[in-house]
RNA sequence: GCAGGGGUACCCGAGUGGUCAAAGGGGUUGGGUUUAGGUCCCAAUGCGUAGUGCUUCGCAGGUUCGAAUCCUGUCCCCUGCACCA
């Protein structure tokens, strides 16, 4: 090692380009399957470019970066890709606005993304760099969906679908919130149309069961599961009198079939029609028909607090007894869900009895809440499972739970009345679009085969780029533009004329990751050897936004198994761990009263609609509160390092955290004073130094503690060791005596290490002027993949010298602390200045006796038991002169007081060990009187174990091991 | 309404039975260093007190020798779903 050359100042502007360069120049970040070693592939939520990165971005990529940094010095080989989700209606809408063509739009954003992402330093293989609106990347959708075609996964039907007229277009139905577009907000309507499925719901099942294997978020898993919503029910089929038909209604609850006394159809439901039409009772049901079908789903529901039916005038019969009850029309009933129909229970629904009330409808319970009992009559449903009672019926009174089902479910399915089912909420996913700007379903329209599949040698179907865009909002430019819609029939080769349907962006990023094992590829979407390398156990990390939570990652897992099943991979679910991160807000004008949140414009300012002066809080970075921050400007100003530390050390990775320009000025310090402690090269030479031991027993425990929260992705811990506690712990060894050389590389070599993750520039730039002549990109520990449990850390020998080393200089820590506080007491208490502090430490019967309490209670001793007799008849106790204070001191020893517990078991575990190892308290605090006296402000400082001296001023009796007693003269 | 996550000091935020008046950071205050500046250092930051005390972790109860931590109820905030039979 050399060092010592000449330190200038932190210049983040001039290091961050020079290593970017360096990095870039050795192809560092590159990587290949490599069998030898393990992997980790570590992925971001690749971003929808849409102009320049925003603090989001740089919250996720740098959490990503510092992950993936983290693992390549531990020998992992690490896979770190990053592309652009480049498809969409944004740059189709931005083409119209500005009259080009969304490909241009999309690729000078591209342009300049890429570049805020390299100005960032994050280590991507940029070789895999992909963006799913080039053809070399939709050519491989469209194989894949003439893949999914021939597995029988593709359908075309005619469905209604929602349309959304100012968008022109078709969104699934995850794209509708509250019956309204989930990008424009504008209200959607039903329309009906040939439309492109992928059959998701084939893998329902697979996809419902394996959430139970994977690292996902709890409250991801719980979204997944109520989307895919599968419930098991049973159909049962109800006669009408006199009719030939059946209403078959769907119920989950079996069980409480003895007490339906109604049955409600959805206005919808075509059966409804057939029985009024003609009857007194047709009116009224026009009238709920009409009032339903008036209005949006929207605001049915909302409008549903109350609940309305009306009789239909006809009966049906209940399987199970042969009891006729009325057929109701009900606005509360979901035509789409289940059959339409629904056997209304108001002794076991809470929905049902309102309506029972409501319509005088008997209400009857069939269920007990305890066995053997009758019901309770409460005044509202009983929804639980209970016991059966008042069937009727022989063989069911007594039956509970799922067995009470099930008997209802066989005696049905024996009587030819019913059939168990599953029913999932999940639909199968419509994916096609009547858009532009996406990949052309390979499709071709031939009068005589029909809808015919493109050949797989003449993909990719391209999009053309001769469009010319208009404000017009006239539908999907691809069905006039002639160069693409006519071709011949690959049958018959007679003229026919292609797919104008484009796919749902969700398809191009449901198997990105795939693509980035192999992203060079051009026979084939990825080869099975790289994919099953890298995705093995699946993608390591994935980071992302907890809005892909749904759709994104469901449709993701979709593919990945329907991939699996056609050979192309072995991987059954493609990420092993997510991490959704919390959102960046900022401060925002906020009124209280009006619970309202306002522009930053309005910043110190009066509410506008009540006049109450407005406070801020903090809310999600947007441009229409304008409260968002530039993380090019910060990045201009402060550098890259500073921006990725604050942003890993404001917050865990999965919290939310706010945006603060004073804590972000005061990280740029931090990396201030950590660049300013090379000066110390220049100073520091000696060959030994009082504080080596205990810098380096604490640069050791730092360091696997900060080891072990990076593998946990507890970035903000690791954070504050790495770029905190080491720079204190420098520090205080500094001011306590000072240490080696030696001792001083050897911390700096580590802890350049330590800083490399999350602040790269800067660490490399450290490792240089300390004298490496390795980059750091390039190292790696010489340690195994995992971090050292702390049985094998307390079990080394030298790490339990550590813990007693740390332990007696925080003993002086503590002291010092202690004695500014009772010198501030002191002061108040003599009239002449104070000069003088005598230390008086534990006498050597306390350290004694605390001794022996530590090995009793390391025995799991009863000290409540058994201590009061141990005492009396210890030695100790037989000395009348002490006896007093022997008993004080072993009940505070052994009990503790109110609040507290006894010493013994507050003493951590390296204050145990020294007092077990014969630490000599009176020389540790002599040989640092000098420090004392200086931290302290006091002339003289004098040290004794009571008993050997004077009691100065009778503070002996405070003295026990490791707390002194003190008095200042 | 249902599900999940939260409410900790001036602010952000750690802490999930005793080692907790509660890490760390920001801010503020005081002191030092420096020609100056702060991209420097030290300390204080609930109240009390020549020391082991009191009060405080949304609110109200409870369990316990002991609660920020466990239980019950309650209020508020965030996220998702929404009459799912």
């Amino acid at each position: 090692m050399s060092g010592g050359d000449v330190v200038s100042e932190y210049k983040p502007e001039d290091i961050e380009i020079k290593w970017q360069k360096k990095w870039k120049d050795a192809d560092i970040f590159h990587s290949e399957v490599d069998e030898s070693r393990p992997k980790f592939y570590c992925l971001e939520m690749f971003p929808y470019p849409s102009g320049h990165m925003h603090m989001g971005h740089v919250r996720n990529y740098s959490i990503g970066d510092s992950i993936a940094r983290f693992r390549r010095l531990n020998g992992f080989n690490v896979l770190y890709p990053m592309g652009y989700d480049s498809f969409g209606m944004p740059a189709e809408n931005a083409a119209k606005a500005v009259g080009g063509h969304p490909h241009n739009v999309t690729w000078s954003n591209i342009e300049s993304i890429r570049s805020d992402l390299q100005r960032m330093g994050f280590s991507y293989d940029w070789r895999r760099e992909l963006a799913t609106s080039d053809s070399t990347y939709y050519k491989w959708n469209q194989w894949i969906f003439l893949k999914f075609h021939e597995m029988g996964l593709v359908e075309r039907r005619i469905a209604p679908v929602n349309w959304c007229d100012s968008c022109d277009t078709v969104l699934a139905n995850e794209q509708v919130k509250n019956n309204r577009c989930w990008r424009c907000a504008e209200e959607v309507r039903q329309k009906d149309m040939a439309q492109w499925f992928l059959k998701m719901t084939t893998y329902a099942d697979e996809l419902l069961d394996s959430l139970e294997n994977i690292e996902f978020p709890e409250n991801v898993k719980a979204m997944q599961r109520n989307w895919i919503g599968r419930s098991h029910g049973v159909d049962i089929d109800f006669p009408i009198v006199d009719e030939e038909e059946v209403i078959r209604a769907f119920t989950t609850r079996p069980d409480t079939i003895f007490g339906v006394t109604f049955v409600t159809l959805a206005p919808e439901h075509p059966l409804c029609e057939k029985l009024v039409s003609g009857t007194d009772f047709e009116e009224e049901y026009r009238e709920l028909a009409d009032e339903c079908a008036r209005m949006s789903e929207f605001d049915r529901i909302n409008m549903l607090r109350e609940k309305k039916g009306v009789f239909l005038g006809r009966y049906a019969t209940n399987p199970m007894t042969g009891e006729n009850v009325p057929i109701y029309a009900g606005n509360f009933v979901v035509a789409s869900y289940g059959t339409g129909a629904v056997m209304a229970v108001p002794g076991h629904d809470q929905r049902d009895f309102d309506f029972a009330k409501k319509y005088n409808i008997p209400i009857r319970q069939v269920l007990s809440e305890n066995e053997g009992e009758e019901p309770k009559v409460t005044g509202r449903a009983f929804e639980g499972l209970g016991w059966m009672v008042n069937s009727g019926r022989e063989g069911f009174d007594g039956l509970f739970g799922d067995e009470a089902k099930q008997a209802v479910i066989q005696t049905l399915e024996k009587e030819n009345r019913g059939k168990g089912t599953v029913q999932h909420r999940l639909k199968d996913w419509l994916l096609s679009r009547q858009r532009f700007w996406g990949t052309p379903i390979p499709f071709i329209h031939c009068d005589s085969c029909g809808v015919v599949p493109v050949p797989t040698e003449d993909l990719p179907v391209e999009l053309p780029l001769d469009v010319v865009f208009t404000e017009e909002p006239s539908g999907n430019p691809l069905e006039s533009h002639e160069g693409f819609l006519n071709t011949t029939c690959p049958n018959c080769s007679n003229k026919a004329k292609r797919e104008t349907d484009t796919m749902d962006t969700f398809y191009d990023s449901s198997w990105y990751f795939l693509r980035f094992t192999d992203a060079l590829n051009d026979s084939n979407p990825f080869n099975k050897v790289e994919a099953d390398y890298w995705m093995s156990d699946g993608v390591d990390l994935y980071i992302g936004g907890i809005e892909h939570a749904v759709m994104h990652l469901l449709y993701a897992r979709f593919f990945t198994k329907a991939l699996r099943d056609a050979g192309l991979n072995d991987v059954s679910e493609p990420f092993s761990k997510l991490v959704c991160q919390g959102m960046v807000n900022a401060p925002t004008p906020y009124c209280i009263d009006c619970n309202v949140e306002f522009h930053v414009d309005f910043d110190g300012k009066k509410c506008p609609t009540c006049g109450v002066e407005l406070t801020s809080r903090s809310a999600k970075m947007s441009k229409s509160l304008g409260n968002t921050v530039s993380p090019e400007i910060m990045i201009n100003k402060f550098g890259a390092d500073t921006v990725r530390l604050f942003i890993l050390f404001g917050a865990n990775p999965e919290a939310g955290m706010e945006w603060s320009d004073s804590a972000l000025e005061a990280n740029h310090r931090q990396l201030h004073q950590i660049f300013g402690c090379l000066k110390l090269l220049d100073s520091i030479n000696d060959d030994k130094g009082p504080m080596d031991a205990w810098l380096s027993a604490k640069r050791r425990i730092n360091w696997s503690k900060w080891r072990g929260a990076m593998f946990d992705v507890k970035i903000r811990e690791s954070v504050m060791i790495s770029h905190f506690d080491m720079l204190s712990d420098l520090q205080w060894a500094i001011r306590r005596g000072g240490i080696s050389r030696n001792t001083l590389l050897t911390h700096m070599k580590e802890w350049g290490q330590m800083i490399y993750p999350v602040t790269p520039h800067l660490a490399e730039e450290w490792n240089q002027i300390i004298g490496e002549n390795t980059l750091l990109a390039e190292s790696t520990f010489p340690f195994a993949d995992r971090s050292p449990t702390w049985e094998e850390l307390t079990t080394t020998p030298s790490v339990g010298d550590d813990i007693i080393t740390l332990a007696a200089e925080s003993t002086l820590r503590n002291l010092i602390d202690n004695a500014r506080n009772v010198k501030g007491l002191a002061e108040r208490h003599t009239e002449s200045t104070i000069t003088k502090l005598v230390i008086q430490t534990s006498p050597e019967w306390k350290i004694k006796l605390m001794r022996e309490a530590i090995e009793l209670h390391l025995e799991n001793y009863d000290f409540m038991k058994e201590g009061q007799a141990f005492i009396q008849l210890h030695s100790l106790f037989q000395d009348e002169k002490i006896r007093g204070e022997v008993m004080q001191y072993w009940r505070m020893l052994t009990i503790g007081s109110k609040k507290s517990r006894g010493r013994v078991f507050t003493l951590t575990e390296g204050e145990r060990n020294l007092i077990m190892s014969g630490f000599n308290e009176s020389k540790y605090i002599l040989d640092a009187v000098g420090f004392i006296a200086e931290a302290i402000d006091v002339e003289e400082v004098i040290v004794y174990a009571a008993g050997t001296g004077d009691d100065i001023a009778g503070k002996a009796r405070f003295a026990i091991p490791l707390q002194p007693g003190l008095a200042f003269l």
